[in-house]
DNA sequence: ATGTGACCCTGGATGC
DNA sequence: TGCATCCAGGGTCACA
């Protein structure tokens, strides 16, 4: 499942093959997503042209020549070209047909979800609250740290907030946070000025170098042509506890809210 | 308002 | 081999 990186991934892979085409027609295999499917979403989207293709967090705006779609991968989701119609035993629960080929989302634990948009999909309550981009130009240590005011949450569970800033999920805030030697367990609201420009310079440079990678692929993520990403391979922390940090010491699982936390407790502090 | 845990769901890995 | 258990990239909700 996807974050920030995953998601860009997908976007560029399928972005070239849409834009300017038609949905010829728009299957549903299933419904029962994260908030069921719209009994009209066929109908909403049939015939439309694909005008653009933009991401915002984790989540994929379908800009048509009339409305918008999102849609959020959730934990397991992808979506990728299919020469075939959507397979219902594969979990591949919507196709759209563009050309001769379908565009496939697949997601067995359906946690995505997939909403149609009358108009200004940014203003759907899924998108008008989240915070920053990380990667635009204005998000920076003055911003994150402002949006962490008053917060006594541990860092990490902070930046897993879309509020904070928009697409971190627990991968990358791991990596981050190793990255700028900052300590998970610090509560948000004490991270001085300093610090937070480090952090916020971390998560654009870990973002970017897994984006340059294809993203992480841990069980079935792959891009929009199949072929899974190779980020995994860079991970500093993440998924290998007990194993020996760069600077020696040895990294560390915690949970946090419920999630697990990885970082070495001699670099970060 | 903020923080935490439960929950939604399936499949893969692990252990007995 | 078979079964039970645990764990996983996210987001929302109820409750303290």
């Amino acid at each position: 499942m996807p974050e920030l990186p995953e998601v860009e991934t997908v976007r560029r892979g399928v972005r070239q093959r849409v834009i300017g085409q038609r949905i010829a027609n728009t299957i549903i295999n299933e419904r029962r997503l994260r908030a069921p499917i719209d009994s009209r979403f066929c109908k909403q989207t049939r015939g439309r042209r694909i005008n653009n293709l933009r991401r915002r967090g984790k989540y994929l705006i379908f800009d048509l020549d009339c409305g918008a779609f999102i849609v959020h991968l959730g934990m397991s989701g992808v979506l990728y070209f299919s020469s075939s119609p959507p397979n219902r035993n594969l979990h591949e629960h919507v196709g759209f047909k563009i050309g001769d080929a379908f565009l496939v989302y697949k997601d067995p634990r359906r946690f995505g979800c997939i909403v149609f948009c009358k108009s200004d999909p940014d203003s759907h309550p899924m998108l008008n609250r989240l915070g920053p981009e990380p990667l635009s130009a204005k998000f920076n240590g003055a911003m994150l740290r402002a949006n962490l005011r008053g917060r006594a949450t541990p860092i990490k569970s902070a930046l897993l907030d879309g509020k904070v800033v928009a697409g971190i999920g627990n991968i990358y805030a791991s990596e981050s946070l190793h990255l700028a030697k900052i300590r998970p367990q610090t509560p948000a609201k004490q991270l001085s000025a300093a610090r937070a420009e480090k952090l916020a310079a971390a998560i654009k440079t870990v973002l970017q170098n897994a984006i340059r990678a294809g993203g992480s692929t841990i069980r079935d993520f792959t891009n929009a042509s199949g072929a899974p990403g190779y980020f995994q391979t860079q991970w500093k922390v993440y998924a290998r506890e007990g194993e020996k940090c760069c600077c020696g010491g040895t990294i560390q699982k915690i949970v946090q809210t419920a999630r697990a936390t990885y970082y070495c407790p001699r670099c970060q502090r």
